[in-house]
DNA sequence: CGACGTCAAGTATAA
DNA sequence: TTATACTTGACGTCG
């Protein structure tokens, strides 16, 4: 018997100008001649992004929703070289409280997925350092809301720049470079193109980090059948305090099949449950789809209408 | 108001 | 070496 909860991703699509992601370009903030006004303009943006992720926290609530992924555009320019000097975090510490008092109350698995920037492996040691810098932020934020920072952060292994087992050790000498509060706030995805669910297992399993398995990623990078390492996914959890965590979205189209589609075909994720079923107590798995909550509340729907599997609440099944 | 163009820290690929 | 696509949500502008 497993346990399976749904989240999804960053925005509702039933919140009206509840973005958590509004921003200002670099461009925008060059163009305004007064620097400290522009820098009090970006403070706005970022208290107005935090109060509306309360506003999303409270909407999951109500919607019986325990698991979701924060927009990582809540600071705009927060990591922009131009912007080194600011301070960032304090002027936004009333709003990120107000989401700790929440979340105190209503505790629920909230996590992050930076932007594709942000890479680990890079030869480059001031994309390296950029990296380090926003993984910081991220920490900043997560401390600032109360929440154990540890494994709330799912990268991919980065770029192959040609030689995959190259950029594998780039890595983990990387991996060497990062400070230890970041190593444990990260876990490692799987992705569609170069570095596939047994690549990051090497990766997983070398440095003791959690995978997040992405279906879709795999289906669209690897011929190999996942099942045959799926005891090796699990194991990288075994030391973690939060279920195992993967990610599924559905194919746009055939001819299009690494894009997301707008909503979840409950037969691509079936399938998978029924295999998967028994092997672990809990999955906690991200809707990557392109309408948000409401593919959440549409596959909730039609996943309950199948044989062995029960509804809990709004947002979770159990099958087996 | 809807349609369209612009912007974005990195990487990959084509020209 | 340089430009463009990638992806995707936000935002500005145009008609």
């Amino acid at each position: 018997m497993t346990i399976i909860r749904f989240g999804y991703v960053a925005m509702s699509m039933n919140l009206q100008h509840a973005s958590p992601s509004q921003t200002m370009t670099h461009k925008q903030f060059s163009g305004l001649k007064d620097e400290e006004a522009a820098i009090r303009k970006l403070e706005r943006i970022a208290v107005s992004n935090i109060e509306n992720c309360l506003r999303l926290l409270k909407h999951n609530v109500l919607h019986d929703i325990h698991f979701f992924r924060f927009s990582s555009k809540l600071i705009p320019l927060a990591n922009h070289p131009d912007l080194a000097g600011w301070d960032f975090l304090t002027p936004l510490l009333p709003a990120l409280g107000e989401i700790r008092s929440y979340l105190r109350e209503h505790p629920m698995r909230v996590d992050f997925h930076p932007d594709h920037f942000v890479l680990l492996n890079s030869t480059d040691p001031q994309v390296m350092k950029n990296s380090l810098k926003t993984l910081r932020m991220h920490e900043g934020i997560l401390d600032a809301m109360g929440i154990d920072p540890l494994h709330r952060c799912v990268l991919h292994v980065g770029g192959a720049h040609g030689d995959k087992e190259k950029a594998m050790e780039q890595f983990i000498h990387n991996w060497g470079l990062t400070p230890e509060g970041i190593q444990r706030m990260i876990m490692l995805e799987n992705d569609d193109t170069v570095f596939s669910a047994f690549d990051a297992l090497y990766l997983c399993e070398k440095l003791g980090v959690p995978l997040v398995f992405d279906l879709h990623h795999h289906m669209a990078n690897e011929e190999r059948d996942w099942t045959l390492d799926w005891t090796r996914v699990v194991a990288t959890w075994k030391d973690s305090p939060l279920p195992l965590k993967m990610h599924i979205s559905s194919p746009r189209s055939a001819d299009d099949f690494k894009a997301h589609a707008d909503y979840i075909d409950p037969h691509d994720f079936l399938g998978f449950l029924r295999q998967v079923e028994g092997s672990v107590d809990r999955i906690d798995c991200m809707i990557e789809a392109k309408q948000k909550d409401n593919a959440l509340f549409k596959l909730m729907e039609e996943l309950v209408q199948e044989e062995g599997v029960r509804r809990v609440d709004g947002s979770t099944i159990e099958i087996g």
